[in-house]
DNA sequence: ACACCATATACTGTATCCAACCGGAATTCG
DNA sequence: CGAATTCCGGTTGGATACAGTATATGGTGT
């Protein structure tokens, strides 16, 4: 949701209930606090060494993202998902991405489709020397990618807001070498499609590979 | 402070930011707050009767909603949408009912879908005798309603989040009774799709009915 | 007239206090 | 001896006062 323009040349004049939430995401993403563990708030407090005010802000921030739960009067704690719960976002953000796949055909510049490739071609090289941390980032940044090229501010917001919530989930994901090669063989597809500029065919790849995703995942939760 | 869902034998046990979180989305919903206009804190918190606390707190709720915008040290304001924004809301909005009129023929109950029909029903009455609001407000339901069949929490939560967001558009819409007839024309349509269970056309014609707001309202923005 | 500086007016962050509430433990009663 | 009630500790929620800082405004000097 955040992560905004490096491009351009503002001034990252961050106040500082963002930059605590930016840092409790990360902490939930990375693993560091446990789906469904309660937030000691006066122990983050003092490790983040801020006061409670900017600190609360935060929580309530992240509370409106789904990544907490807040009950009032009993403290927050980290949004465990149930089975039914990452079924309905994948099936979401599966036509979330059907829509990215089908707009970007439109409105990528070529450049931009020379820019997918690249990521994918680069991925690709991560996927023979199965490295998969930098292979999963390169992953992201590449779903990311093609959501931007839709044009569409509020598809990318929803987009990486459901991508934030799943995150340590889809790692899980395709730990399994069979998985992973379906998936690689999916995005070449996908690079296909787009450089055919065939936007149909390019959202039902999209679509389809998140459906492979569940069946990846669905055991795991 | 009229809350207004007596609905269930929920215990209305709501921290305070929630409640005036609830507050503000509706004085900027009903239009007490233009949009573009900045938030004075101290005048809101007074009128509230709230302390600072709470109200930040809602106010950071408000931001990640996207209703508000925080500029740090220069105050919040009322987001304004742009014609983009608008339409961005609006593509990912008929791509979630879509899928909401999609899945909510396979998923629906028999006497759902008569409940469906009976906010169709009064909705038809509303038309007839040209009460707006009434109309307006069983609309925003039965739109709700049908994304509950889809069994689907994150769509549910998305297709709000966004009907929040473009609330007062949408109402400024339907005022010209060419196209209020065309709306009920199309709900007409999709009872008949969803009485056939028939996923497919019901999902396209939700879908076209959102291109058709576009029309609407794309020239009073 | 324009630029620059000083002051005023916010907004942001901190610290502290008190009240309300949840959960568990101890006590009491059947 | 078991169960319900009560009490207490710890945590969260809300209010308020205060300090720091950035923006904006207005005035002054060139």
């Amino acid at each position: 949701m955040e992560a905004g323009e490096p491009t351009s040349l503002q001034i990252e004049k961050q106040s500082l209930h963002d930059q605590v939430a930016s840092r409790i995401r990360d902490l939930i993403i990375e693993g560091h606090l446990e789906p469904g563990s309660r937030i000691d708030e006066a122990k983050l407090v003092e490790q983040l060494g801020v006061s409670r005010t900017p600190f609360r802000e935060a929580l309530r921030t992240l509370a409106a993202e789904g990544l907490i739960v807040i009950r009032p009067a009993r403290g927050s704690m980290v949004r465990k998902l149930s089975r039914a719960d990452v079924f309905s976002m994948l099936e979401v953000l599966a036509e979330m991405e059907r829509l990215a796949g089908r707009t970007a055909c439109e409105r990528a510049s070529d450049s931009e489709i020379a820019h997918a490739r690249d990521l994918h071609e680069r991925m690709l090289e991560y996927y023979r020397s199965g490295e998969r941390m930098p292979y999963y980032k390169l992953n992201q940044e590449f779903h990311t990618f093609i959501a931007s090229l839709s044009r569409n501010e509020t598809l990318c917001e929803i987009q990486g807001n459901i991508m934030a919530r799943l995150k340590r989930i889809r790692f899980i994901g395709n730990s399994e070498p069979e998985h992973w090669r379906a998936a690689v063989d999916d995005h070449e597809e996908m690079m296909d499609a787009l450089a055919a500029r065939d936007g149909q065919r390019l959202g039902d790849i999209m679509a389809h590979h998140l459906s492979e995703t569940w069946q990846r995942v669905k055991n795991v939760i």
